[in-house]
DNA sequence: ATAGGGTTAG
């Protein structure tokens, strides 16, 4: 794996890691006091001149209308057509073409053609000025009108139109074009690159890019800006490679900007060391831009600690987030389920006053949800104006993975009203949320209507779910019989193991073990499968069968994956393994455990030893159950927070029930509401009772 | 002296 450390970045942070919890994996993660970057107010950018223009005389007139870094109101525009026109008889056409270019540029093409059409003596930027305000506001049909009636054109001209045709989504024009032009330039090149790139032909684009090259023509800058994004979308290591030679190669300055581009290429070709070791070198590292494609590509690769790390001590080097930021990190905060973080990034939009859009809002829905705060999802739901169909399904997949079924399919059907593209993902969601609640008969409707009705047709996920929902409901021979003989996909390891997961709950060996088997065939490596079915048997008391499929595992090298805890304090995640140790507050931590563990023996607790397979004595099993990770979590969770307060938990892998039952009885006595999110639900536990109705 | 091509998310 690739080593992210904080010190390939230069940084000295300027806290100690005093209470650090350090996985295995992860060299650096986090470090205390999660710092708030201090607010400055001087956001957003100004596209036009705040004042209005003073001009004293004709000539300054002349110098603002050539100053090619501003940009002006259409009042001011106007203002400055005026100066010029007072100029005399003939101005220069210089002048008029600026001033067409700056009607044309904010979309005021009526003005700009007026202007045009008045000049009694045009010339070719006259003309290609013009056509290109119609290109770039998608009106084709005028420009082509306007392209075709030039009696002088030049590669300029040439090159507008091809890139309004790939603007608007018609490569095929666009490369006509190109092909029919007399002569062309790098531009005509890179607009032909960007084009293809922009609607999704990532191959054809590198093969125009392969045809320049051995038609020796010199690639600049732009030109590597414009194909990085289609290396970066095939994915390709190889290509990439050979583009960052040619770089190399052509002598181009590496600056901020060609920096980030390749910093992106490499994360979405899985070289993330690679990337890093770009990123930490980027010249323009003040600049957000930069930080962002390393923090998106982590967290694509599932690098979530390492991502929030990052952004940790991205604002430590008061580089203040995004929006792409927002989106970027979203997802590694919601999969940890650091809501403090959480919430933190959502009060920073409202302090920044960044836009909470429709992308921005199913981020926030999604992550909230996954960090159980159903209620504050609902609440960025409501506050989007204009809801997208992704929108729509993150709140219901929310609803749905938060056990609140009847309320996803309430909202399921207001979609159905709403006028919306309902898709194979609203399906899946509705589904989800069906199986989460036990809905069978409310399922299989769904399932029926999505085929029959909405003629989509059922995915993995979709079938996963049908399996799901019979299985908990104990129709497992119905469950078995729509993979063996209903599925139009094969099944994959997903749907063995609901099955298996259904055959533990119901203590159904015999399909258990037909799952178990096939499971075992797609995937000899994952140990989820060796453990439930030991466990089946366990249950079924045949003990010496349980002992079997764990040497079988042992046999084969095959370890459980270690079970962890995440829970979120003070802007840090803690981890907690079985038995740690290792957290700074250890003794407090197990201290604590004791003293809960006496407290819940009193009003009748009685652990769960059964779960422990091995064969040792009634003490050490005890002690076993108590060293579950949750346990850990949820003990320095007691100790490390206000009374009342409510605790937040992941896990990796399911809970045992002895946990479950611990956690009902812990938010009971010390009047906590505890959410666990494990591998594949929610659990709301309040006053003694787990909001999956024991059903899991 | 005026006109054209480009990075980050999903």
């Amino acid at each position: 794996m690739v080593l992210i450390s904080s010190n390939l970045l230069n940084v000295r942070h300027p806290i100690a890691y005093s209470s650090v919890r350090v996985s295995n994996e992860c060299p650096t993660i986090f470090s205390s006091n999660f710092q708030l970057p201090t607010a400055k107010n001087n956001v957003s950018p100004i596209t036009h001149s705040a004042t209005p223009l003073v001009v004293e005389e004709p000539h300054q007139a002349i110098s603002f209308l050539l100053d090619r870094s501003k940009r002006y109101t259409l009042e001011e525009s106007k203002q400055l057509h005026s100066y010029i026109v007072k100029l005399g008889s003939s101005p220069n056409i210089y002048f008029i073409n600026t001033l067409i270019h700056l009607y044309a540029v904010d979309g005021h093409l009526v003005d700009a053609r007026k202007l045009f059409d008045k000049m009694s003596h045009r010339d070719v930027v006259s003309w290609t000025t013009l056509v290109d305000g119609y290109a770039k506001f998608g009106k084709m049909g005028d420009a082509k009108d306007l392209f075709d009636s030039m009696l002088e054109r030049n590669v300029v001209s040439w090159n507008v139109m091809i890139s309004g045709y790939g603007k608007c989504g018609d490569v095929e024009a666009a490369r006509q074009l190109f092909d029919q032009m007399p002569e062309r330039d790098i531009v005509s090149w890179n607009t032909l690159i960007s084009s293809y790139v922009w609607n999704g032909f990532s191959e054809e684009a590198f093969e125009m890019f392969r045809d320049a090259i051995i038609e020796n023509v010199l690639p600049n800058k732009v030109t590597f800006l414009s194909i990085l994004p289609a290396v970066a979308d095939l994915g390709c290591a190889f290509r990439g490679g050979y583009v960052h030679t040619l770089i190399f190669k052509t002598g181009i300055d590496v600056d901020g900007v060609l920096c980030s581009a390749l910093v992106d290429m490499y994360c979405k070709c899985d070289c993330l060391e690679m990337a890093f070791q770009l990123f930490a070198s980027n010249p323009a590292r003040r600049n957000v831009a930069s930080w962002n494609p390393m923090l998106a590509g982590l967290v694509r690769c599932n690098s979530f600690e390492k991502a929030l790390d990052l952004f940790r001590t991205m604002q430590l080097q008061n580089v203040e987030p995004d929006y792409v930021t927002m989106i970027a990190i979203l997802p590694a905060i919601a999969n940890l389920g650091a809501v403090g973080i959480g919430k933190w990034v959502h009060s920073y939009t409202q302090r920044k006053k960044i836009r909470v859009n429709a992308t921005l809002g199913s981020a926030l829905v999604d992550m909230y949800s996954k960090c159980g705060c159903i209620e504050l999802s609902l609440q960025v739901f409501t506050m989007v104006e204009h809801k997208t169909i992704e929108l729509w399904n993150a709140m219901v997949a929310g609803l749905a993975i938060n056990g609140q079924g009847k309320d996803a399919i309430e909202l399921f059907y207001q979609m159905c009203v709403a006028n919306l593209e309902i898709d194979d993902r609203s399906f899946a969601a509705v589904l989800n949320a069906c199986s989460h609640s036990g809905l069978v008969d409310d399922g299989l409707e769904f399932f029926a209507a999505m085929k029959d009705v909405y003629k989509i047709s059922p995915k993995i996920q979709h079938y996963g779910c049908i399996v799901d929902l019979l299985g908990r409901a104990g129709k497992l021979e119905e469950a078995k019989d729509l993979i063996c003989n209903n599925m139009l996909i094969k099944p994959d390891t997903v749907i063995w193991k609901s099955l298996l997961g259904a055959c533990k709950i119901h203590g159904n060996v015999k399909i258990g073990e037909f799952a178990a088997s096939h499971l075992i065939e797609l995937d000899p490596s994952d140990s989820s499968s060796y453990v439930l079915m030991s466990s089946i048997y366990d249950a079924a008391g045949q003990l010496n069968d349980a002992i079997m499929m764990r040497k079988m595992m042992n046999e084969a090298g095959i370890r459980k994956e270690p079970g962890f805890s995440l829970i979120e304090s003070g802007g840090v995640v803690h981890k907690f393994f079985v038995a740690d140790k290792s957290h700074p507050r250890s003794e407090e931590i197990y201290t604590m455990l004791d003293e809960m563990g006496s407290k819940l023996k009193s009003i009748g607790y009685v652990p769960n030893t059964k779960l422990v397979l091995f064969d040792i004595d009634e003490v050490e099993k005890e002690a076993a159950i108590y060293n579950h990770s949750e346990k850990l979590a949820i003990a320095f969770g007691l100790i490390d927070s206000v009374n009342g307060a409510p605790l937040h938990i992941v896990k990796n892998i399911r809970m045992c029930s002895d946990c479950h039952d611990f956690m009902k009885l812990v938010s009971d006595i010390y009047n906590r509401e505890i959410v666990i999110r494990d591998q594949r639900r929610f659990h709301h536990f309040r006053s003694g009772k787990c909001s999956c109705m024991d059903y899991w």
